[in-house]
DNA sequence: GGTCGTCAAGAGCAGTGCTCTCGTTTTTTG
DNA sequence: CAAAAAACGAGAGCACTGCTCTTGACGACC
């Protein structure tokens, strides 16, 4: 097919990518506030209304940053998994970490679009939930093998019963898992995500220096919670 | 002498709480992104220009918003410490934990604006810091209360020293700590505000139902990382 | 070759933060 | 008490934003 219509088709993709590359730059520079359709045209010489053929608005463009940005964590953190031996659980939970929070702390401002406060009037479609899932994932298989593979410390107490129906949700991405694990692992998803939350967003500015050192500790804490054993 | 300049200074000070109170409703429904100084003018029919006689830019409207809401957030937790017997480090710990998440989700944008992602160019003054710390204290009071009545579990294996230095500007918060509770401590408050960004930046939805009973396992899962006994 | 769809350009609308000027009113000073 | 000074609200204006609509040109298909 058809070298014509690719013709057109080609520079089409071609200045789409050049509108997302720009729009990634200045996201990088100004934030997701000071993305500016008329900034990106500028750059690229064209007039702004020229922008509405590839992207009908700003939150289409947004919606295709995020969706890149999504990806781009979820392959950082699936990557940092496979390079670990497959039964090294301890190892592959911190190489997981690792690789959201170095990840997080190299473009903090697609973080933020990702995990950090909504962008008001800003509704995030469908196309998004495929991607969002990558590095969630990850951590949901790795609890999985562990568990199956007789590496996590076994439930303990009886939990109450209404954790039971909210595991719903949930389990599926940890397959196998019993609700008293499972509920583990999002306490140590939480402080994960937690914690790289607090630092991107400057939190720990002025008191915690050396904070790769200390991320590690809180991270073998929360293996510790999950009861990996190490 | 405060009669006749009060007469100036008082409607002065009363346009300045309107304002601001504006503001925050403003803030309330259509987030941070959407506080337009225009609006709040319109709203009290006076022209816009007016407004920066008060508030010499959207800035620092901003920053009486952050400051109340730091305020409120912190005197809320206060006030939910204060309630407990001060010896059930346990319940002090959950009552804490309880008011920071029921105000976020009260004021998500308020909260957004503390521990959301910043906003672009707006730099925190330092008026700021006093207001910050009101939350983050009360927890280190507890930490320091519960490790001198002897009811926290007492550190178990060597910490790193790359630790040790790491820790200098924590320690103030909680006196008398050592420094593995203290980074336990560190542990239990990020997954605490990990939850909370988690939940009111709406990653919990189509996922967690019942958000304050799995809150509630949360939080006695970090207080079990803490060592508070139970 | 003629038709149709795609495209960039430009003007324009409504909105924003912010600045400057201009009378008016209130406070302070002489 | 009157004059000088400071504070104030109104208005116009600048540069910017997202977005819409129209116009004219170019390339692709029948």
């Amino acid at each position: 097919m058809t070298a014509s219509r690719t013709a057109r088709e080609r520079v089409r993709a071609e200045l789409t990518r050049e509108i997302t590359d720009i729009a990634r730059r200045q996201l990088a520079t100004e934030g997701a506030g000071g993305l500016s359709l008329r900034a990106v045209a500028r750059e690229m010489g064209m007039v702004s209304s020229a922008i509405y053929r590839y992207f009908p608005s700003r939150d289409d463009l947004l919606t295709a940053l995020i969706i890149d940005a999504y990806n781009a964590l979820g392959e950082a953190v699936e990557r940092a998994d496979a390079v670990c031996p497959q039964d090294d659980f301890p190892r592959r939970w911190m190489s997981a970490c690792h690789a959201v929070r170095d990840w997080a702390v190299a473009h903090p401002h697609e973080y933020a679009l990702l995990y950090g406060s909504p962008v008001p009037g800003y509704q995030a479609p469908q196309d998004t939930i495929e991607a969002r899932m990558r590095d969630v994932a990850v951590m949901g298989r790795l609890l999985s093998d562990a568990w199956r593979a007789g590496a996590i410390r076994p439930p303990a107490d009886e939990l109450s019963p209404e954790l039971e129906s909210e595991a719903a949700g949930i389990r599926d991405l940890m397959p196998g898992v019993p609700d008293d694990v499972l509920w583990r692992g999002v306490s140590a998803w939480t402080a994960l995500y937690g914690w790289v939350n607090f630092e991107v967003f400057g939190q720990f500015n002025n008191t915690i220096e050396d904070r790769r050192t200390v991320f590690e500790h809180m991270m073998r804490l929360a293996a510790a919670t999950i009861g990996i054993a190490r």
